[in-house]
This record gives structure tokens, sequence and C-alpha cells, in this order.
DNA sequence: CCTTTCCTTTGATCCACATCAAAGCGGGCT
DNA sequence: AGCCCGCTTTGATGTGGATCAAAGGAAAGG
């Protein structure tokens, strides 16, 4: 199942030390959180928390992948964002929780009980002020997301999906790295509102079309990135057209 | 077009005081406020920014409603939000706009320059206190309408908008009030990613139904409440079935 | 008042994607 | 090695909503 563990990793040293909730904190501030955190990990598939449950505790994502999602009582699921290290899960301030929440990988949160941490909102601003940025910038990227599910063809959303995918792990430009897909076809399917056929398909199609090669079902090359971007419905570069 | 008002009309008497960016700023913080802030409206249509624009401002809606689009180059539009009064746009730390704002209904802003406003956040941690709570609950209404976008049918999008609507303006429980939308029939296809022709049949088919009752196109009443909530697809009130 | 224009409704047809169905295939376990 | 079992691919068919087309208001302007 999965386990808890409390040891005093120091937060100085944490890998998401600069880009998570504490990214602004200086030195008496991280002690302070240090006190307070707790790591827990959960191994891939597990639920992290369910929809409706006491929000006890918020948390970062210091490692792995997690989704969250929601689930219409006839089954249809819809995921609504992937939990990246550094990513925040929880609302200060409210009492349950909105989406469940799954290890999609092995995943290891740096959790804080809601209460605690609430206090620390109230008088470090450095808290307020980051969750703020980090907020503002997700909702960006819901409101995209929102663009794709509402108005975008089955081959578009593949399309975006691969070059997010692909933008997210090029650091050296233009090297044609493998890139591994982290989730299965229904999942992705469910992050793209479609069926897992449809996405099956479509990844098929541009396999054959020479855009993307697959090396085995997970991972891939991109073999026409200009293609690929045509493919995503989304214009040259942010709107400069007109 | 649009004009620029600048009266020093008191934050202390103004609408939004409460629920806006600066609900938890005392007296003094409200004065430091005062002094740069600007008002500007936007007659109904008018845009209000573009994309890419650059994010000379940051705003707080005090009147009317705004909606926030993307479109693709080939016409596909999308709303991604509407705001209402205390809603903020813009996002301190960012250069450019990422949508299309547009004026709904006549609209006026409290604005304030993005550089200045940023200095106020550093220095007021209860602006970016708010900010954070305010920016959090639409990150949970962008997702919630995400999973509407992704996996609900054009029924379903259509009673959980009214539902909406009716939500937001019913103050005195169960009395049976006309309700108005906001929107024309081809604005709430963009927003409930439909055609036009698709929003109208459901409307149709739900009057028909004796599900609501129109007065003329845009007001309407409630005629059978339960009917309207179960074609929204949402569960009973928050997921307690399982 | 009539005309224009914009919005809306309704009808007919089409098609992208869902649904239903059945094989492939790779990896882990015995 | 051989057998599952979960994932994936591919095929056949169905359908919800898009698209194309036209006509019916209601408000606005001359």
């Amino acid at each position: 199942m999965n386990f808890v563990f409390n040891e005093r990793s120091d937060c100085g040293s944490c890998p998401i030390r600069h880009r998570a909730i504490c990214a602004r904190c200086d030195d008496a501030e991280l002690d302070r959180l240090d006190k307070t955190k707790s790591y827990m990990s959960f191994e891939a598939g597990q639920p992290i928390i369910w929809r409706g449950d006491d929000l006890t505790h918020v948390s970062s994502v210091v490692s792995g992948i997690a989704s969250l999602s929601r689930t219409l009582e006839d089954g249809r699921t819809q995921m609504v964002g992937l939990l990246l290290p550094s990513d925040f899960i929880g609302r200060p301030g409210r009492e349950t929780v909105d989406f469940d929440v799954t290890a999609v990988t092995d995943v290891t949160l740096c959790r804080f009980e809601r209460k605690p941490f609430e206090r620390l909102v109230d008088e470090m601003p450095h808290i307020s002020q980051r969750v703020m940025e980090m907020a503002l910038d997700e909702l960006n990227a819901a409101r995209e997301w929102m663009v794709l599910l509402g108005r975008k063809t089955a081959r578009e959303k593949i399309a975006t999906f691969i070059e997010m995918i692909v933008r997210r792990d090029t650091v050296p430009l233009h090297a044609n790295i493998d890139h591994v897909l982290p989730l299965t076809r229904e999942e992705i399917a469910n992050f793209l509102g479609l069926t897992l056929e449809t996405v099956s398909r479509q990844l098929s199609i541009m396999r054959k079309e020479g855009v993307i090669a697959f090396k085995d079902r997970r991972s891939f090359k991109i073999v026409d990135l200009e293609a690929l971007h045509q493919a995503s419905g989304d214009d040259a570069d942010g709107g400069m057209i007109v």
C-alpha cells in the first residue's frame, strides 16, 4: 500500500525548493516549514484523496505524477489536471476536497496539516504570494485546456498533448530525444475528453504519417515537429497573426 | 466608444468592497489603493483587451459582465470564463494578456497600473492573500467547467448552464423569479462548446418538456427545478453516493 | 409604417467520434 | 517455456451534434 515517513530531510536540499510554495521563503521561514512538514508516499495507481473527503492536509508534489479528476455517476471521467513536482494540492480555507487525486506514477508528497498551514499563510506573506502566482499560472493552464476540450478536434487534441509532453522535457532544444507518455491510452482519453479507441487511432494515424515514431507503446520520438505543431491547431507563436 | 472617468469615488462605499481583491484590506490599506485606482467603462460588445496586448493594467470588474475567450485561427471560439462584479483581470508578474476580454454588458472596471500594483502585492499581504483565495476559487470553477466541456452532453451542458444562472440570482430561495440569460445563443454556444443551433434546439426541448418557460428570448422561469437538476448530470449534492 | 438587421428557431443532411466487438502483444508469474 | 492479464490496436456500425439552409420574429432606423 502506501507508507509514511517523517525523516528530517532538509528543506534546503529539497528538489522542489525553488519552485514550490516555499520558493520565496528565506532560511528562517524555511526552518518553520521544516518543523511542520511531513512526507507521504503513494504507489502508482493508488488513490491519494477522494472528492468529498475532509481536507485535513494540503501538500506539494515532491516527486512523481498525480492526476486530478472528476467522475460522473455513470462512470464518465474527466481529468482536470496533471500534478507534477512542485504542484500544490488543496485549498487553504476549504473543508473538503473537490476532485479525486490519484497517483499516476509513484508519488511523494510534502504535507502540512491544513489548519496550521492556514496560520502560516496569514503570517508569512511569501507563501501567499507564491501560492497566488502558482494558482494564477494553473488557472491559465486550465483555461488553455478548456479551449482544447471545447473546440479542438481529436487530432488537434492529440497533437497538443504530445507537444505538451515534448515541451516539458525538451531542455536541450532541438535534441531528438526519446519522450515517454506518462499515461495509458485510457488516461490520455480522460485527459483529452475522448475515448481510448480514438486516442489509439489518432496516434496510429500520426505514426503512419511520419509525424511521430514509437519505440514501444510508451516511448516515442518526434519525426516532424513542424507537422506536429501544425496539427495542434495553435497559431504560430501566441497570436501574432491577425 | 468607451470613456474614462477618474472621480474620487470612495473605496469605502464601493459595491465590491467586501468581495474584490481589497476585501481583506483595512482602512489604511484602502486609502493607499484609493490613491492609485482609476475607473474605466466599456459599452456592451466592446473589446476590453486582446490576447497578446501589453498587460499595462490589472483590474477588477465593478459592474457589468465581461467574457474571457480564445479564438482559433479558423474562427472557432471558446469562452473560458465570465467575469462578474469583483472578479479580477490580469496576472501580476506577466507582460502580456493571454485571452481576449470583451464587455458582454456595459462594464466598469477599477484599474491599477500593473507595475505599481506588483509593488502593492509585495508590500500588502492582505492583497496576495485575497488574490490567492480568489484564484483558487476560479481554478475550481474552471476545473468544474472542464468536466462539462470534456464529458457532458449538449442537454447536460444547457441544464448546468441554466442551473448556474438560477443559482447566481436566487437569493430568496424557492422564489419563482424571472431569470435572464445574460448571453445570446451564440455566446452561450461559445461558453458551452456547442453551436448556436444546438443551444437553441436544447432550450426548445426543455421548454416543450415543461422544465423551463420563456417570457421572451432572454427571460425565463424555472417550472421544474428537480427535472432541471436531473438533466445537469451532477450528482445529488457533492458525491455522497458511491 | 415599412425596411433592415440581428437574433433565433426549425428542418434536412452529414460526419467525427462513440460504441460495440474482436484480435494482437508484451511482460510477469509459475 | 507457457499462460495469463492488462493494455492496445484495428474493424464495423451507430449516433449526437455539426453543418447547411431557410424562414420567423423583434427591435432599430429611416
